[in-house]
DNA sequence: GTTGAAAGCCAGTAACT
DNA sequence: AGTTACTGGCTTTCAAC
C-alpha cells in the first residue's frame, strides 16, 4: 500500500490529535469530509493506523521508577528467545524491548513504582530464566523524550 | 488529585481505544453516561490524559531501522546535558531518549528509513558535539514490544 | 451521583461525477 | 479517486432529582 502525500498529512495530524473532528481534519488535508472519512477508514483497514489511544501523565501515576535492562541469553536459540519474548509481552512492567545486536541480545524499559516492585519483576522474570545468562541495569534518571510519533516525510 | 476505582478503569479502557463512544465506556465503567462524561473531561483538563492519538503500524511508513545508541558525556556539567537534550527534543529520529547511571548518560531509540540516513543523523548529532566523549550504537533486530500503556493497579 | 430531554454537530452511507 | 445530500446517532449540555 503507497501513502500519498494526502495520506501523509491525515496521519501526521492524527498522530498528534486523533479525536479532531473529521470535518476539520478534511479541511486541515484539503478534502470534502466523505472523501477524507474514507481516507482515514481505509487507513485502519489496511493496518497503516494500527491503534487509538489516549496517552497518561506518566509523572500522575504513582509509577516512578524507570529502569533500564540489558539482557544476555545463555545461547541464540530460537526457542529460548520466543519463550522470553512471551514472557516480556506478557509483563505490564516492560514498557519497551528491543532485540539487539552486540554484547547484549535484549534491551528493556521496565517501569515500576518502586525498587522493590523492581526486585519482584527481576525474580520473576529474570531469575527464574536458565536461558539468561546475565542481565544489567541501569536507573534512568529522567525520560529526555519520549514520542509515538513517527516522522512521515 | 486523586484517582478512584472508576477514574482507573476509564483510563484503562482509554489507554487502549480512545475512539470507544461515551455511552459505552459508561456502561464498561458502571457510570451513567453524564456522569462518565464529566469523569473524562476532568481527566483531560486536569491532565492526567495528556493526549489522544492515532499509532500507526512502523513496519508500513517506509521508517526500517531501529537503533539503539548509548551515549557518554565528557563531563558532568548541566549546561552540557541540557544543551544536549534540546538537541534530542528537536531531533524527529530520536523517539525515546532515557538519562541513565552507569557507564553511559544516555540511552536512545533512534528510527530511521536506512543506513544513510543514521549517518546523517549521527553527523548532525552526536559527531558535532564537542561533549560527546564517545557512543556505541547497537542495531534492533526487531522490536519485541512497545506500549504506551501505563498498568493502573 | 442519577434520569430524561434537547440541541447541534458529526459520522457514516448513498448516489453520483 | 472525488463530490453533494441526507440521516441516524452521538456528544454535550441542561434541569431536576
Amino acid at each position: 500500500m503507497e501513502l500519498d502525500n494526502i495520506d501523509r498529512k491525515i496521519l501526521t495530524v492524527l498522530q498528534r490529535n486523533n479525536r479532531i473532528a473529521n470535518v476539520e481534519l478534511a479541511e486541515e488535508v484539503g478534502l470534502s469530509p466523505p472523501a477524507c472519512h474514507k481516507r482515514v477508514k481505509r487507513l485502519r483497514d489496511e493496518n497503516i493506523i494500527v491503534g487509538d489511544v489516549s496517552l497518561l501523565n506518566p509523572e500522575l501515576t504513582g509509577n516512578k521508577l524507570t529502569l533500564l535492562v540489558s539482557v544476555e541469553m545463555e545461547r541464540d536459540r530460537k526457542e529460548i528467545y520466543d519463550a522470553f519474548k512471551r514472557v516480556i509481552n506478557r509483563s505490564s512492567e516492560v514498557k519497551h524491548c528491543y532485540q539487539i545486536t552486540g554484547n547484549y541480545d535484549f534491551v528493556m524499559v521496565v517501569v515500576v513504582p518502586d525498587m522493590q516492585a523492581f526486585e519482584e519483576f527481576v525474580d520473576r522474570v529474570l531469575h527464574t530464566d536458565a536461558n539468561i545468562r546475565k542481565f544489567q541495569t541501569s536507573v534512568s534518571l529522567r525520560t529526555v523524550k519520549t514520542t509515538t510519533e513517527i516522522p512521515l516525510n
